[in-house]
DNA sequence: TCAAAAGTGTTTCCCCTACACCCATGG
DNA sequence: CCATGGGTGTAGGGGAAACACTTTTGA
């Protein structure tokens, strides 16, 4: 009911911040993790995060790590859940705000050569053992990747700023485990409106050259769902 | 990248737990706020809540915090977003986990008469000035209660556990903020198969009465909803 | 008998699904 | 010329939306 500290000096918690920062690369989704260099879980795979500093705002505290670790701003973040387990953290309270984002490989690649830290991609399906309740945390942001995927564009963040239709599918595919229909998926992909075909094609080598299309939204939008109980 | 506090004494933040708790009474969406016995806001309207104690995880903080204001267990509670500005509190550094929850009126007059604190049922779309950032956070959770009714069964836990089809109707009516069809609703509701019709009938004063039913489900379930891309 | 809410079916339309063949290119 | 992915159309079915009248009760 009340805010303030219950007595005068309050202990106080130790927040977190950790993110799940997927990618796409050689037609697997991949997530970026570090290997910790001290203390608790020396050694161990983890996700890239840290503490938020007193006077910095939770967002603020991840994007902060973000920048160190990928040197890429601009990013799709999202805030994902409040991990608040006493013992999450052998040294004591912490407190971790999970969030998860989303880059495309090839941009990934550009700017993040500088950093040469001990940090790693790996396939979703086939992650190392996690530090504290890491692992926990990736497949919830799994979880809501998956779902809102479906009803969202935030699949268009894995991508190039152009792309083809194949590449576009191969992401849907990807993340949501299955195949697509090729004439459904381009069918309804072009009915969105958010799609605009330019007039250039990347050859793959020795097909058809694929054309290249851009996405008209300057961010991720939400799409139009038909809910069970009302029609939006 | 790592978790520990930068250096040997970090001072840590205060971790507030806030709730949103709905009901519906006299057909009207509503949300119980309490009025602060003491700075800072001293006097105006706010969420219930406070802050989490040293070895408790949020959850238990929140269910706490619950048990106390409301003296009924077994609610639907559900962690809605973690705000972390560094000024949101006057006072310091407190980060809220905010959350929200769904209880049904008759329930909570029969076992809430003990506490006679300063709290109270306000209509969401007629507000008094909150404190903190918690208009922000009702905002929120009216936003994703509107969104979850679509696709998962949340919208029973505002009713008694026998209901009538009208009943039910309404509750979905005053939280999306529309009317239904009267014909559709009822046809997409049966067909879910979630509820059981009872030999029960609840007399409304001078016209037909109205069958009484009851939900098969044990918890809230997500409903099969079609996704933009991929059905389920 | 009347007011007031309960209860009930059908038609139309649109969208989703399933499905197979020709096209353009580089090697 | 051939292998490889690029690209395209349709028919059928199912679910959503729109829509109005009869039933039951108490006053």
């Amino acid at each position: 009911m009340a805010h303030p500290p219950r007595n005068g000096h309050f202990s106080g918690h130790g927040i977190a911040v950790d993110v799940v920062l997927f990618t796409i690369q050689d037609g697997t989704l991949k997530a970026l993790l570090v290997k910790r260099q001290r203390p608790p879980y020396r050694g161990a795979w983890a996700l890239p995060g840290g503490m938020v500093g007193p006077e910095e705002s939770v967002d603020a505290a991840i994007l902060r790590e973000l920048q160190e670790e990928t040197a890429i701003g601009n990013i799709y973040l999202e805030q994902l859940y409040t991990f608040g387990e006493p013992d999450r953290d052998p040294r004591g309270r912490v407190i971790s705000v999970a969030y998860y984002a989303l880059v495309n490989w090839q941009q990934f690649q550009l700017k993040a050569r500088q950093r040469v830290s001990e940090a790693d991609w790996f396939p979703v399906k086939r992650l190392p053992l996690l530090a504290f309740d890491h692992r926990r945390i990736v497949d919830y942001a799994l979880e809501r990747l998956r779902n809102k995927i479906n009803y969202t564009t935030i699949g268009f963040q894995l991508l190039p700023r152009q792309f083809t239709l194949t590449e576009l599918q191969g992401a849907y595919e990807v993340i949501l485990g299955q195949r697509l229909d090729k004439r459904n998926f381009r069918r309804k992909m072009l009915q969105l409106g958010i799609l605009r075909g330019t007039r250039e094609f990347k050859a793959n080598g020795r097909q058809r050259p694929a054309r290249l299309y851009t996405f008209t939204e300057p961010k991720v939008v939400k799409l139009q769902e038909k809910g069970i109980i009302v029609p939006f």
